[in-house]
DNA sequence: ACTGCGATGTCCT
DNA sequence: GGACATCGCAGTT
């Protein structure tokens, strides 16, 4: 495996938008066991700002589902969806703010084999995680973590590998009705693995 | 390349 | 009973 420096929840803890800027690059493990590790540079985020942000779980009220996004930061959040699929959020800023950042793509960088044989009918490699279903698919990830922390050793994030540099825009999000126009989608330009939009070249 | 649409289970009103 | 932070496939250009 490679070496990956977890990051400290208290990183969460900050503003959901800044926290979703700041997470790309970044890299998310999945320890698999027997030294087995997943990892995939995040590449698409988005924000989802708590009980004034229309398009929240926990927009104006807390419900079975949406009570895990007032935990902790750096509680590990999973909703399903569409009757197949599931969604992976990182809760964000101080106990008792329902917010969260939603992870929509990321970058294979190890155990791309065993991405490629969860996503077995998948052709092309930027297929394999270039969605938020997508990802979840790929790293094995379902409810069974929804509720768990970051500070685990079951998923956790690592910092950005390299001093690389990359240019990032932001975006409304995307599949939402209630609260569409706002721009809290980010994404590193021109990266394969981010999902496909016509909102991608501004 | 793009467009439309059906599948599907859970949560919420 | 309706909505849903999606995906993959079929059809078209």
């Amino acid at each position: 495996m490679r070496k990956y420096n977890k990051i400290d929840d208290k990183f969460f803890e900050n503003d959901t938008i800044e926290t979703a800027k700041s997470l790309l690059g970044k890299i998310i493990v999945k320890n698999e066991g027997k030294n087995k590790y997943l990892a995939g540079k995040i590449v698409e985020t988005e924000a989802y700002l708590g009980e004034n942000d229309p398009a929240c779980h926990a927009y104006q009220k807390t419900t079975g589902r949406s009570r895990v996004l007032y935990e902790e930061a750096g509680t590990i959040y999973v909703y399903f969806i569409y009757g197949n699929y599931y969604c992976f959020n990182v809760v964000t800023e101080r106990k008792g703010i329902g917010a969260a950042v939603l992870i929509r793509a990321v970058e294979p960088i190890e155990g791309i084999e065993t991405m490629r044989k969860n996503r077995y009918n998948v052709k092309k490699d930027f297929d394999l995680t270039n969605g938020p279903s997508k990802f979840c698919m790929a790293f094995g990830i379902g409810r069974e973590f929804n509720e768990k922390k970051l500070s685990g050793d079951g998923i956790y994030i690592a910092a950005a590998e390299s001093k690389e540099r990359f240019e990032t825009a932001a975006s409304k999000r995307i599949g939402i009705v209630k609260g569409e126009d706002l721009p809290y989608r980010f994404f590193i330009k021109n990266n394969p693995y981010v999902t496909k939009h016509k909102f991608n070249n501004i």
